[in-house]
Formats: structure tokens, sequence, C-alpha cells
RNA sequence: GGUGCCAUAGCUCAGUUGGUAGAGCAACGGACUGAAAAUCCGUGUGUCCCUAGUUCGAUUCUUGGUGGCACCA
């Protein structure tokens, strides 16, 4: 009485800050009964729920959430534990589901979930931080030249002015003993279920519009007095973030309560540009105008229906 | 009402001894495989307020407007 393996469905939900992915994503969930794993990078953090624009308690009775407010500030996370995460969560859900949603603007988790990541060593927190301390001391030259000694073809095409580019490629040369280049080969790892990807597509002056007004609406929700606990923590990564590190600015006295406001709304849609950037380039990206999220239900729920295999 | 000053990029302004102009911020484009809301690279987008003169040539000088600011009435 074995019946045929029914292929299943990762929707992911991608897309510029402010654009309406959350209730989208639990449109989605509500109509083909899926969970929703945030992909993004900041909304896994706990005392971060303002700033990140994590789901309200509403959005999170309307349809099962997954990855909000799961770490502490100060663990370290990266897209490769996100990665092994959840695929392992998303072994549990298929058991007994189709489909699951993906949703979260961060471009490169999303990545790591659909693509995978190259098998690489992890960071090396003591090696990087001794390699940025040179780097800025004016040492950039000589981690240049010892990447170029260790890894001649990554050191052609890397963006040499960017450290995080440069020191990360130098740890993984010291780290393996083989040069970065050949350890990374990009190709699609297989998974066990098959993806769309969507996100909502909107004019970028009502984009705009948005983030300004969902900046207002953080501040009135009591962003600075969540700001201001994290405030003893703020050197730690998850707070490099959009909306902290402004208010940061503002505590240390270097500028005005409504000059961080509006930093605030100029480096979220900085960061919004970004990210227009990032998913504009991949081509399996289907962009939905955010004002009819019929189109997109019906377009997700031919997916579904149909046999193709990806 | 009179006098003076100002009018140049989205904003704040610089400048051209007359040869159609450039800074900061904003904006825009891009890169990016374990820090990714991070990190980094690139781009000037302009009826120089309008009008009539002078001139080979006016954003620049002159006339007259218009708008703004200041002071005097």
């Amino acid at each position: 009485m074995s019946h045929t393996k029914t292929i299943k469905n990762l929707i992911v939900v991608g897309g510029p800050t402010g654009s309406g992915k959350t209730d989208l994503a639990i449109k989605i969930a509500q109509k083909f009964g899926a969970p929703i794993l945030s992909a993004d990078s900041r909304q896994f953090y706990r005392g971060m729920a303002i700033g990140t624009a994590q789901p309200d308690p509403a959005q999170l009775a309307a349809a099962e959430h997954h990855f909000i407010a799961c770490r502490e500030v100060d663990d370290d996370y990266t897209c490769g534990d996100y990665e092994r995460d959840a695929l392992a969560l998303l072994d549990g859900i298929f058991t007994t589901r189709d489909t699951a949603v993906a949703v979260g603007g961060s471009g490169l988790y999303i990545n790591a979930l659909c693509e995978g990541m190259d098998d690489l060593p992890d960071a090396d927190p003591e090696l990087r931080a001794r390699m940025e301390e040179q780097w800025h001391a004016g040492g950039s030259g000589q981690i240049l030249a010892r990447l170029q000694q260790l890894d001649p073809e990554f050191y052609d095409k890397v963006d040499r002015a960017n450290p995080r580019r440069v020191i990360r490629a130098l740890e993984v040369c010291i780290k393996s003993g083989a040069p970065y280049s050949t350890l990374r080969n990009a190709a699609p790892k297989e998974r066990p279920f098959r993806t769309m990807k969507l996100a909502p597509d909107m004019p970028r002056e009502e984009l705009y519009g948005r983030i300004d007004r969902r900046v207002e609406g953080m501040m009135a929700a009591g962003l600075e007095a969540e700001a201001r606990a994290l405030y003893p923590r703020r050197a730690l990564n998850a707070l490099q973030t959009v909306g902290y590190r402004e208010l940061f600015d503002h505590f240390d006295g270097s500028t005005t309560l409504t000059e961080a406001v509006e930093s605030i709304k100029r480096n979220t849609r900085r960061y919004a540009k970004r990210q227009m950037t990032w998913f504009g380039r991949d081509p399996r990206m289907q962009w939905f105008a955010a004002d009819r999220p019929q189109d997109a239900l019906d377009a997700v729920e031919a997916f579904i229906l149909s046999e193709t295999k990806n």
C-alpha cells in the first residue's frame, strides 16, 4: 500500500525590507497550511522585536513561525548554521506536510538554504580580529601580499578594497591549507524539495514612503527603549543593525534623536537598495505587484499543483 | 512704499577677471559563499529665476521684471 512520494515545496518570499514580505508569507501559509521559516539574519534575535520588524503577536498567531527570536544577541550565528538548522527543521516538517514558506530579506541566507554553501572552514574570530586590526593599522598591503601568495587566482578577482572579502579568503587559506578559490565550486546542492522564489514589487517612491512610515511606527512602538536596553552590548555583531546603531550614536551624545531617526530612514533605504540589487540578479526570482497578492497566491498554487521537478 | 542683499544640482552652497559649471549631503548603479540589516566599489543627475540689451560668445556685465530675506518708513 505504498503511494507515490509527494513532491515537497519550499516557497521563498524575498524582496526589500518594508515591501510586505511578512504579510504575503502569512497569506501563503494560511492558504496552503504551511509553516513559515524566517530567513532574516536579524529577526533570529531576542530583544530586537521592534527594530527588526519581527512578526507581531497577531501575525505570529496567524501561522506557524520558526526562527523568530530564537537566539540571544551574543550568539554567533552564521549562514552556515542557518543552512544546517533550516534543513533539519524542513526534514521534520516535510514528514507531515508538503509545503513550507521561507521569508526574509537576507539574500545570503536564502541562498544557503536553497542552493547550499560550499564546505569551507568556519570563522576563526581570533585570526580575524588580528588581521582586521592589522588592516586598519595600515597593514592591508601585507595581508594582500599574503593572499596573493596563497591564492593568486582569487587575489586577481577579489575586491581588494574590501577587508571582509580579503580577510575571509586568507582565513580560509590558512585554516584549510588550500587556496580559497579551489574550495569554492558554487554548484547548487541537491535538496529534497523544489523551490519557487517570489518577491513583492512596488514603485521605489512608494517603498520609501512605507519605510519612512514604518520607522516612525517603530519609534512610536518603543524602539528607543529597546535600543537602550541593548546599548551595553552594542559591539556584538547582532547589533550591527540599522535602527540600533543610529540610536547608539544618539545615546553617545553625537546626534540628536531627530537626526538619529532620519539616519535610520536613510540607512533603511540604502539597505533596501542593496537587497534589490541582490534579489534582482537572481534569475529565478519572480516579482509580483505588492498590491495584488492574489496574483502571487495563484502562482504559488499553480506551482504546487504542477508536476515539474523544478 | 524706499533702500540693500540674494536667486546655480533634490537640499545647503562654491564658482566662472565673459568661452554653457563643482563640492558636501541626498539620490542612483553595482559587487558580495560562515560578520550579510554586514562590508566594499562606481556615477553629476543642471533652461546657472525670467526678459531685453552689450558682445563673436552672457550663468557671469547692463536694463526692466518676478520671488525671497534684511533694514528704513
